[in-house]
DNA sequence: ATTACTTAGTGTAAATAATACACGCTATAT
DNA sequence: ATATAGCGTGTATTATTTACACTAAGTAAT
């Protein structure tokens, strides 16, 4: 291999802003920093590319470090290059939003050489973040929002079996609007991607709701045709 | 500086599809690569980011390179960062869409050190493509595609006065479907973003259209509202 | 001037989709 | 038995989308 390419000392890392749905709320998972720069701060998840791995690799890996899962829902979404993005040096990164189903099972957090613990928190109420993380966050989050009008990943945030109002809720809290339930339940039904399983939510203190499931092999037979919301 | 961060040999590069619209056709800037690897096949225009630029301005300076225009209009849509795909070492790829203007006069094409010349091709008739510049350009288009569908860019391809007719050709070459005359005019004017010019085209061997400009001002107060095609 | 040609420009009816809106039902808890 | 909390449902109105075809205006050729 010819060594024309390294024009100067360069590297990129992979951030990624990990959703989950939780008590009603939308959450990212922040780790707080134990090493430089921006030790103590806040920061999203994330680390540097390593040489044999290509980006989808690296950002999976990352979330399996993070969580212990490896199925996680994922998305590439923009990259960040600004000069002095980070303080030592020319670091490039490639941003992810990734989406967890939270129910009752709380995921996982293990504590890596770099963060002294990662936490969920509400993306209402966020703390002030490490590098240009801030604005990594916001970005993403305006993917999603427009992502959830079109595409199905909702039901990424849901347990496998969900109530329609779950569901109603994750669309409320993303879009940050209110919805008609009767119009959401109506239009929702009607694509037709959604599987009645006849069975009821469980020890909940009140009338029981139906469950549904969200039928991939439907919506691929959808093919082109638009979702909206 | 620490210099703890390059772990491996690595750098990134710019490549950019560019877009024109011309005698009703959308059509891509190629190079043809007199440079190895790859040499004398086609490729996207691009480059590699230098130390002291920042993603955009990358891109922005390789777009001022091909054409000598520096406003035009660009946007980030991914990255590609598969590790053997540039067959040199790791390069990861940002890649860029760019619109243009070619109305009349042709835009330059200055021949740089990498390239022997550079031609406009239709995006219906590519020849085989250098690194997975195929699929870059594919993904490009995709983007587009989608974009056009809410955002104003079809302005990007046309002179600053323009008829209807050759607006919605813009939309129909870039959606690959037929639309209806009537339904168009009736749309796109309901947005309330053109402005009638009171002129007429000059110099057509056949009836003269009204000429449209597409004003900024109008569509910025639309803010949120969704144009939908 | 007449004619042929080419594109510009226009309206309506029908179907579909979006919105606004309120109350009885059912399971649980006490 | 009763209170409570969330479930589940329908209709009328309005807005949007779709399908569809002819006349008008200018140019070019004779």
């Amino acid at each position: 291999m010819k060594e024309v390419l390294p024009k100067f000392n360069s590297t990129f890392s992979i951030d990624c802003v990990l959703f989950g749905f939780d008590e009603g709320e939308l959450k990212i998972l922040l780790i707080e920093r134990n090493e430089e720069p921006f030790k103590d701060w806040w920061a999203l998840p994330g680390n540097l590319v390593e040489e044999e791995e290509s980006l989808d690799q690296s950002a999976g890996r990352i979330l399996h470090e993070l969580t212990g899962l490896s199925d996680i829902y994922m998305e590439q979404y923009y990259t960040f290059g600004d000069v002095a993005r980070h303080p030592q040096g020319r670091v490039v990164s490639i941003a992810y939003y990734a989406l967890l189903r939270l129910g009752g099972d709380k995921v996982v957090k293990p504590v890596s050489n770099y963060a002294k613990q990662a936490y969920w928190r509400n993306v209402k109420d966020l703390p002030r973040l490490a590098f240009d993380h801030q604005q990594i966050f916001e970005k993403g989050m305006e993917k999603i929002k427009r992502r959830i009008k079109h595409q199905p990943i909702a039901f990424e945030l849901l347990p496998e079996k969900f109530t329609l109002t779950q569901l109603q809720n994750v669309y409320e809290v993303i879009l940050n609007k209110k919805l008609d339930k009767r119009n959401f339940r109506k239009k929702m039904l009607s694509f037709g991607v959604l599987r009645d399983l006849n069975e009821k939510q469980y020890g909940v203190s009140f009338r029981a709701a139906t469950l549904y499931k969200f039928d991939k092999r439907k919506y691929a037979k959808l093919f082109g045709k638009e979702i909206s919301f």
